[in-house]
DNA sequence: CCAAAAGTGTTTTCTCTACACCCATGT
DNA sequence: ACATGGGTGTAGAGAAAACACTTTTGG
């Protein structure tokens, strides 16, 4: 081997798998696109594109995702790489998945509807191109491990919520009931969620208080030894 | 956009970290090359190669370690893809990183002797070229990660193996001690080990009995909900 | 008979789970 | 005053942690 001339190359794609929590309807979402172009155009798709020469692979995944919905600074972050020889019938292109957590409000609804892109419940989704179930299906088992072991949940909900909020995002991720006391006790035995003197008083007569997450307090917990940890009964 | 002749194509590469355990020193090792060509040639490097036409990623790191080590039906998993732009030197490429667990008897020596590689302890590594740094780091979190709950450890001790060895292989993997009672009682409680009627003799007088891993019982207890944990004290 | 490593149980502490009623308020 | 959703505590079970001595056998 002299040098890499003779090796042959490929294109490289990147695609994003965006999660939305729909805090009224408390149900997990995927944002979805119609393919513009052929191959499959037409189809249900996943948010992708090619990676230019001048950006990394991060990049490209900010960017189009940054296109499509008008949001940056998203918690996102890779996922598998698909490389098998056949899985666009277009030509050989391997490609990187991410996941990315927002909450459905945060988006630019007009941007994202002239980009032909739709939310969809993630248990009623329709057939998509390719691989990408395959990439969901990944993506969706990834996230549940991760909510358990990292704080990040809270990328779901606006910046302020409330803990039945909070409980119902993690009812919908697990597609299962949380005891209410036992889950309110954990997550605030951590120590990382603040009491705001304001409440919520659209869905209650009573109103129940509002919260943040206090980030600060979670890393430096951290770098202690702490591991955030919500396994839920 | 039409198709897909206007995008850019790049060089597809895999870098293998292939972990090794080293029963007899009790620690864990990394198979590591000197590149053999330019750029950085003759420097410390993980073994990589590029992906051919008509290969998948998963079959381009399949191959790349069985040419290096002889050894095929390794656990191998995919980690995450490096994109960045100037990643490397010689030209742009994206490269998918895999790791491997193996034990170190099962490789075969001469084969790894005359591809110039060589086993060095995780914590004592030479400098490594490109961000392959990062990739080992990475993939011993992931490790560490994943023998918590996964029973991937045995894949780095021969088929019959013993508990102080078993112990002492997660002692490696953590870096820390572990309680010989609790540990025993622990892996034992799972029904996952199989006693054999037969005594490793070579590191004691008494002798200590010979364990298997039973992987169909696993995969009858994993389907019934049951899950692997080893958290150690 | 002794050195060296293997093997073995119990108690205490903590964490997880199950479970039902009172509170605040708008209508 | 009542309907609606928010908020709270405790007891029992089970899991994790701490801990030290006995067994075997080759030399």
């Amino acid at each position: 081997m002299k040098n890499y001339s003779k090796y042959p190359k490929y294109l490289v794609a990147v695609d994003c798998i965006i999660f939305g929590y729909d805090i009224q309807k408390k149900i997990l979402k995927l944002l979805l696109v119609k393919r513009s172009f052929e191959p499959a155009k037409g189809s249900w798709s996943l948010a992708g594109g090619f990676v230019k020469e001048k950006e990394s692979l991060d990049e490209a995944a900010s960017r189009i995702l940054r296109k499509l919905t008008g949001i940056s600074n998203v918690y996102m972050t890779q996922s598998l790489t698909y490389g098998d020889t056949d899985r666009d019938p277009g030509a050989r292109v391997i490609s990187t998945a991410y996941y990315a957590l927002t909450g459905i409000s945060a988006i630019d609804y007009e941007l994202v509807k002239d980009n032909g892109a739709h939310w969809r419940s993630v248990d009623d989704l329709p057939k998509l191109i390719f691989d990408h179930p395959r990439m969901v299906k990944k993506a969706l088992a990834d996230l549940q491990n991760l909510v358990k072991v990292k704080p990040v949940g809270f990328e779901l909900l606006p910046e302020k919520f409330t803990l039945v909020q909070l409980q119902e995002l993690y009812e919908a991720i697990y597609q299962k009931r949380i005891d209410k006391r036992n889950f309110r006790k954990k997550i605030l035995s951590m120590g990382i969620l603040e009491k705001l003197e304001e409440k919520e008083k659209e869905t209650s007569k009573k109103g129940a208080w509002y919260y943040m997450f206090n980030e600060e307090r979670y890393l430096k917990l951290d770098r202690n030894g702490f591991s955030f940890n919500l396994d839920v009964s």
